[in-house]
DNA sequence: CTGGGGAAGGGGCCC
DNA sequence: GGGGCCCCTTCCCCA
């Protein structure tokens, strides 16, 4: 809009009649501002004369220009239809039995309201007047007799009871001129009748099939569940009646929500209605289905039919029983994603990732003495024997300091669900790791019930020590899996600038990470690590850590490599401040990036059709084509960002970065 | 903030 | 097709 021009902005709010209308069947009900109360043969009804007057063409009569009574007799009207016609007035939605139809819509036509008796004609088949609207013309005939009464504004009068017959329907205005027959009551009685008890509007013989036995009682409403045969009428305010009969799904006039399921309907209704007709005898809660009492009344009973197998437990609900049953089990299959804290229940996963709990990134890390849980996914779980020196472990398997030696500790990966391993161990298989640096040392990875994996660790030593991660051949990883390993490593790095922290992987088919250190090189060397993966890594980094990817030794340099360490994570992307490239011919390339204020490095190696992939392929390849011969998955390799580049090109990538 | 119990509301199945 | 019954999810409340 530009300045000056002063346009009209239109907001619209769609809920909000739906809302007011919801509003006000709450004040109904409750009898908050109710100005208007209408009896029907000793059933009387709290109302609005506002809501009714919009509904009513006979009450806009009634009530325009003045206002009007407090009260309302109208005996013409069968209650049941009248409760239907206040319903609609408030929910626009009809809800009748088939067999009140006809009083339905002798009621409609009386009142004025023709979207109902459109409604009413259409279910039962009539195109135009029928022999009772007839019926209702006439007797509304007769009433415009009275017509010139209209200025009187109580009108008491007593008629006899009469017997019709047919004769053509008169329009609504013409009639409702004639049918002022009211009694306008300054306190409305309690009970709901006229002060004036010979008041009556008499115009019980124009019903047709009228039931006289009803059961309601004074202020009583009629439950849907206990009205037999009933249909649903949805008919759009504003518009002409149209009848829906019940059928799957329907569309709730109110909030617009789709209810799947016959006869569904009403018991959503009652939720905006606030209508609550079943009541327990015991102490007297009302509900609005009559199965919730039903399950209530057990707390009277004292029935509580669900059994814990486990413990004596007894349950109310089936599910109050699962969900105790989770506290047996120990399961906690609602895992946080960002903090990977678990939830025995899903309400509670949400409930935590709603509020603020979970602002924070977490490694994941277990409960004690918990047992792997069931999922998807699987956990691999590292056991160190009683006696192991924590020292002489694999960085990547080692706790964090906070573990004592000996002590249990875990590592843990996962594969994302829908992941499909066909290569698998047998489920609880125990995969020994061993390992050998003196004594008998070994680790288990325990594969957790249920689970089908295919994925192996395995740790070899001697004069060369390698820590192997990899999948097994013919292993088929859908797309997108990722195996998240717990991680430390310090190898090559002043110990101050450790970082450990986690290591993703992302996995391609048939990838291999492998982790190597070389023949003749300390694990915690200066040598640092080889890093081999058809995948790329993300190494998430405390500020200020050094990060050093190390080619490894008996590399076979090319002319003048150039290697670009490229950081890939976070809309901060960038190279490191400053690019160490060491060619150390001796013991492979280094590359020292600092990564000064970075909260993750991404190292994505090349992918086989980069420049120079020869130089990382040689360097791992041939370790591992000793073990796995013609095994060419090693060479599968992810996209890379290792990029070869030339040295003006490197020199002008670190001034962007700088 | 979490664990647990309970209520409310929706959907599926069956009579 | 309506209603009863049951299961499930979501939300609320309380300790």
């Amino acid at each position: 809009m530009s300045p000056g021009e002063d346009g009209l902005i239109g907001i619209p709010f769609p809920e909000h009649s739906s809302e007011l209308l919801s509003r006000l069947n709450a004040q109904r009900h409750s009898g908050l501002l109710c100005d208007l109360t209408l009896t029907s043969r000793g059933t009387s009804y709290q109302t609005h004369r506002a809501v009714m007057a919009a509904v009513s063409r006979y009450f806009r009569r009634v009530f325009g220009g003045h206002e009007g009574p407090r009260v309302l007799q109208l005996d013409c009207v069968e209650p049941e239809a009248l409760a239907s016609l206040l319903e609609f007035a408030y929910t626009a939605t009809l809800t009748v039995r088939s067999s009140g139809m006809r009083e339905l819509l002798s009621a409609a036509t009386l009142l004025g309201i023709e979207c109902v008796a459109e409604a009413c004609r259409e279910i039962l088949g009539e195109t135009g007047p029928n022999q009772l609207e007839s019926d209702v013309g006439e007797v509304e005939d007769e009433l415009n007799k009275f017509g010139d009464e209209e200025e009187e504004k109580e009108v008491c009068f007593e008629e006899s009871e009469r017997t019709l017959t047919g004769s053509a329907c008169q329009s609504p205005e013409e009639i409702y001129e004639g049918i002022q027959r009211i009694q306008d009551v300054n306190t409305p009685s309690s009970g709901g009748f006229l002060s004036n008890g010979n008041s009556k509007w008499m115009l019980d013989s124009i019903s047709i099939n009228k039931s006289k036995d009803t059961s309601l009682k004074g202020g009583e409403s009629v439950p849907h569940e206990q009205i037999g045969q009933s249909l649903q009428v949805a008919v759009p305010s504003g518009g002409s009646g149209r009848k829906r009969k019940s059928q799957m799904p329907q569309q709730c006039p109110v909030c617009q929500k789709i209810i799947h399921g016959a006869g569904k309907l009403p018991r959503h209704m009652r939720t905006h209605t606030g209508e609550k007709p079943f009541q327990c005898t015991a102490c007297g809660v009302r509900f609005t289905r009559n199965d919730k009492l039903k399950i209530h009344m057990r707390r009277h009973t004292g029935e509580r039919p669900y059994h814990c197998t486990m413990c004596s437990a007894r349950f109310l609900h089936s599910y109050d029983l699962k969900n105790h049953l989770s506290l047996h089990s120990g399961a906690r299959p609602f895992e946080c994603p960002l903090c990977h804290k678990a939830f025995a229940r899903e309400d509670h996963l949400t409930r935590h990732r709603k509020g603020h709990g979970c602002l924070e990134l977490r490694s994941r890390r277990t409960r004690r003495g918990m047992e792997p849980g069931h999922g998807e996914g699987f956990e691999v779980v590292f056991e160190h024997e009683p006696g192991t020196k924590i020292e002489d472990l694999s960085p990547r398997s080692r706790p964090g300091p906070e573990c004592r030696e000996g002590a249990e500790f875990e590592t843990r990966g996962k594969i994302e669900a829908g992941v499909k391993l066909e290569s698998v161990h047998e489920t609880g298989a125990t995969l020994k790791h061993r390992t050998n640096l003196g004594a008998e040392k070994y680790q288990r990875i325990r594969l957790q019930p249920g689970a089908r994996a295919g994925l192996q660790r395995e740790l070899e030593t001697g004069a060369q020590l390698e820590y192997e991660t990899r999948f097994e051949p013919n292993i088929e990883l859908e797309g997108g899996c990722r195996v998240r390993v717990g991680h430390e490593c310090n190898d090559g790095l002043e110990p101050a600038e450790n970082f450990k922290d986690r290591l993703v992987h992302e996995i391609g088919l048939k990838a291999r990470d492998a982790y190597k250190f070389e023949a003749g090189v300390k694990p915690r060397g200066d040598n640092g690590i080889n890093f081999e993966a058809g995948l790329g890594a993300r190494s998430a980094c405390k500020p200020a850590a050094r990060f050093v990817f190390s080619s490894g030794t008996g590399l076979e340099l090319q002319d003048e490599p150039k290697v670009r360490l490229q950081t890939q994570t976070g809309p901060k992307a960038r190279l490191g401040s400053g690019p160490i490239l060491r060619e150390t011919p001796k013991d492979g390339l280094r590359f020292e990036p600092r990564l000064g204020g970075m909260s993750e490095l991404s190292v994505l190696l090349p992918a086989a059709q980069t420049q120079c992939p020869e130089m990382l392929y040689r360097a791992m390849k041939e370790p591992m084509a000793k073990k796995q011969d013609g095994e060419e998955g090693s060479s599968q390799m992810g996209n890379g960002s290792v990029m070869m580049c030339t040295s003006k090109q490197r020199e002008e990538a670190v001034e962007e970065d700088v």
